[in-house]
DNA sequence: TCTAGCGGAATTTTT
DNA sequence: TTCCGCTAGA
């Protein structure tokens, strides 16, 4: 093909792009910065850079492009592809294809770098990992192992621990600053948490599970290794990398490791939308790019084509009030729309009476369930909205929140599984084990040993000799694990195995729960939903790298063509955007949450928070203020505090709001009456007391 | 091994 | 207020 046709055809290809997004499509091979606010078509560059790569000759196969979430990489792919299909119908290019690109998020791509390299540091390629509850089992055990607790009653607790801990392997720093800055309280147990550290590394090791920290932290030890190194560095000729605002000094030091020179290296971000500095991202990351890769070139993209110019209005009112950032003001074409509401309501009933009523409202001039959605600070700030849409009938799906792998007897039923993988995994192991009447910390950690004597054949079990408690259950449960670690026999089809555990696992769920049923239909879906995997392995990595968010996440593929509402925290609504959207609790102690007011480097990021909200919205945004909170105990006692509208709406905001009552937004009550002090809600209340 | 009872701490966001 | 974890006693 000519030089001019192949130009012709990019030309072509990049043609919906606006000159900006054309400059960083095609942009050489020196490091980029893509500088993209919000809705500025982040997602559309991104693509149609590694399409127009891929046409220009790069292979697939040698582009990694790190996402945030799974969500977010599978998206861009379908993207790529269908651009590249696009391409291959121009005239006089050559057959090509966008498949093969390496896509995933840190660890996802962690996952697959160590299983296929990890020998090269002598990790062995069957390692599991293990979610962040077990990762906190397994520091509980060894607390109590190392007698931690007994020697000063205030030694923090599990989860503590593995915060204090993940904060020094994600920040590349040492213990005492970290306990320093952000642990105050806990600064005396510095040898006690250096011991217990030092077991847990050792553990793990000796186990061959790796938590998510340390997916990281492997892959960073390979681009640090010389030799290893080369070798990674050889296999990528394109890294990009996207929210590079939410990445932590240990990914970005991944980066640097595999692009040293910042040559074939692109980064898009937006310093106004991190959010994640609990997870140890830092914004400096993004601040400070171009001065760790000298020679970069710096793409702002300011023009945005989600939302009408009088959202923008509001949005950038609220972020210009931030300390510090790139400054940038973005713009749209969009000129029609309402202008952002600011609904003022009595109380959370109202509130949830106010966002239903305004959801059916625009359902019906044609805005389907589907393109509007709820958001919220904390998961549990959407429980009285759920009830009520459950009762109303109103199909939803909520993000965020406890996944449904985080529930007690999913996480018993996949131990089974995991120990059968890897039978050095004791934190499963213990798991199941405590599960059977009659056996308790102690026997199941002689059991453990055995185990671990016997590398990791099932038949030492045979020979114990159970607790009459246990006698029934033992047999059929050394048979079970014996089945499944296929050390014997011809291997079952995972829905098999996992049929053969619920069989065996179901007296026991009866047992321990109360409401076993629900539970029981879980453990059915996850039946149902092995059948999608090919492997045990691969099944048990995705459950705890890319967890389904819930239940309902099953019935979605069936259900495609229904029409549901979103539901969603703030931070799983990221990289998204719906015609409508409601922030609920816009009240100070939500929002900015009462946990993070401590420094103004976290009422900075709550801020920023709140800006992300808003700017999913694309024509239709309702902030949701109520005004009373009632304390706990429904029914107990009426008493109640009045609320602050959330300080990142301060007075001289308000003018690009439109403010509103709840009572007013919906059907044809009449205006003007007076306010009474009594509420429905205090009236249900009163007529709760009578049955109390 | 299991359970009841007591005292004290924590309460969010996620790979 | 609730929930967690420890301890004591059966």
């Amino acid at each position: 093909m000519s030089r001019t046709t192949l130009a012709e055809s990019l030309d072509q290809l990049l043609g919906d792009l606006n000159p900006r997004q054309r400059e960083a499509a095609r942009h050489g091979a020196g490091p980029l910065l893509i500088v993209a606010g919000a809705g500025t078509g982040k997602t559309t560059t991104l693509a149609h850079r590694v399409a127009s790569l891929i046409a220009e000759g790069t292979d697939p196969g040698r582009i990694l492009l790190l996402t945030f979430t799974r969500r977010a990489s599978a998206e861009m792919l379908r993207r790529v592809d269908s651009l590249v299909a696009r391409w291959r119908q121009l005239p006089g290019t050559t057959p090509m294809t966008g498949r093969g690109v390496w896509g995933g998020t840190f660890h996802a791509v962690a996952t697959r770098l160590l299983r296929q390299y990890g020998q090269m540091i002598g990790l062995p390629g069957e390692f599991t990992i293990v979610d962040r509850s077990d990762a906190e089992d397994l520091m509980n055990v060894l607390r109590s192992e190392l007698e931690l607790p007994k020697r000063d009653k205030r030694f923090p607790l599990k989860g503590t621990c593995l915060d204090i801990y993940s904060r020094c392997v994600n920040t590349q720093k040492p213990l005492e600053p970290i306990l320093k800055t952000v642990f105050p309280w806990v600064l005396e147990q510095q040898e006690g948490l250096k011991k217990l550290f030092a077991a847990y590394t050792d553990r793990k090791e000796r186990q061959q599970t790796l938590d998510y920290d340390d997916l990281l932290l492997f892959w960073h030890a390979m681009t640090q290794e010389p030799a290893c190194a080369e070798v990674l560095r050889k296999k990528f000729d394109c890294v990009l990398v996207d929210e590079y605002q939410d990445t932590n000094t240990l990914q970005a030091e991944i980066i640097r490791g595999l692009c040293p020179s910042g040559e074939g290296l692109t980064v898009v971000g937006d310093d106004a939308q991190s959010i994640y500095s609990f997870r140890a991202a830092t914004v400096r990351n993004i601040l400070d790019f171009p001065e760790q890769f000298p020679g970069t070139t710096v793409v702002p993209l300011e023009q945005n084509y989600r939302s009408t110019q009088k959202l923008l209005d509001a949005t950038n009112g609220v972020i210009a009030l931030a300390r510090e950032g790139h400054r940038k003001t973005l713009w749209s074409n969009r000129i029609e729309g309402p202008l952002p509401k600011l609904v003022t309501c009595l109380d959370e009933d109202e509130q949830t009476d106010s966002v239903i009523e305004n959801v059916l409202a625009l359902r019906e001039t044609g805005i389907d369930l589907r393109q509007q959605a709820v958001l919220f600070r904390a998961s549990h700030h959407s429980l009285g909205l759920e009830v009520e849409l459950a009762r109303r009938n109103i199909p939803f799906h909520k993000y965020g929140g406890l996944k449904f792998v985080e529930a007690a007897h999913v996480k018993d039923l996949l131990a089974f599984l995991r120990l059968a993988e890897n039978p050095r995994d004791s934190v499963s192991a213990l798991r199941i084990l405590l599960l059977l009447p009659g056996i308790g910390p102690r026997k199941a950690a002689q059991l453990v040993d055995d185990l671990r004597q016997a590398e990791g054949n099932f038949r030492v079990w045979s020979d114990y000799n159970p607790p009459a408690a246990a006698a029934l259950h033992w047999p059929v449960f050394v048979t079970l694990m014996t089945v499944l670690s296929r050390q014997t026999g011809k291997p079952l089809e995972l829905g098999v195995e996992i049929h053969h555990v619920r069989t065996f696992y179901a007296p026991l769920l009866e047992q321990k729960f109360d409401d076993a049923f629900v539970r029981t239909r879980d453990l059915e879906q996850l039946e149902q939903l092995a059948g999608r995997f090919d492997s045990r392995a691969t099944f048990l990595n995705e459950m705890t790298l890319d967890p389904p968010s819930s239940t309902q996440d099953f019935a979605a593929d069936p259900l495609l063509d229904e029409d549901w509402l979103t539901l969603s925290t703030i931070h799983s609504a990221k990289g998204l955007e719906w015609e409508a959207v409601y922030v609920l609790h816009a009240a100070d102690g939500n929002i900015p949450s009462d946990m993070a007011t401590g420094s103004e480097e976290e009422i900075e990021e709550e801020r920023r928070l709140f800006y992300v909200a808003l700017t999913r919205a694309k024509t239709h945004l309702h902030v949701m203020h109520p005004q009373r909170y009632y304390f706990a105990a429904r029914g107990r006692s009426d008493t109640h505090a009045f609320s602050q509208r959330t300080r990142f709406i301060p007075d001289e905001l308000l003018p690009k709001f439109s403010t509103v009552a709840a009572r007013q937004t919906h059907g044809d009550r009449e205006s003007g009456l007076p306010t009474s002090e009594m509420t429905t809600a205090d009236i249900r209340r009163r007529i709760g007391k009578m049955w109390a």
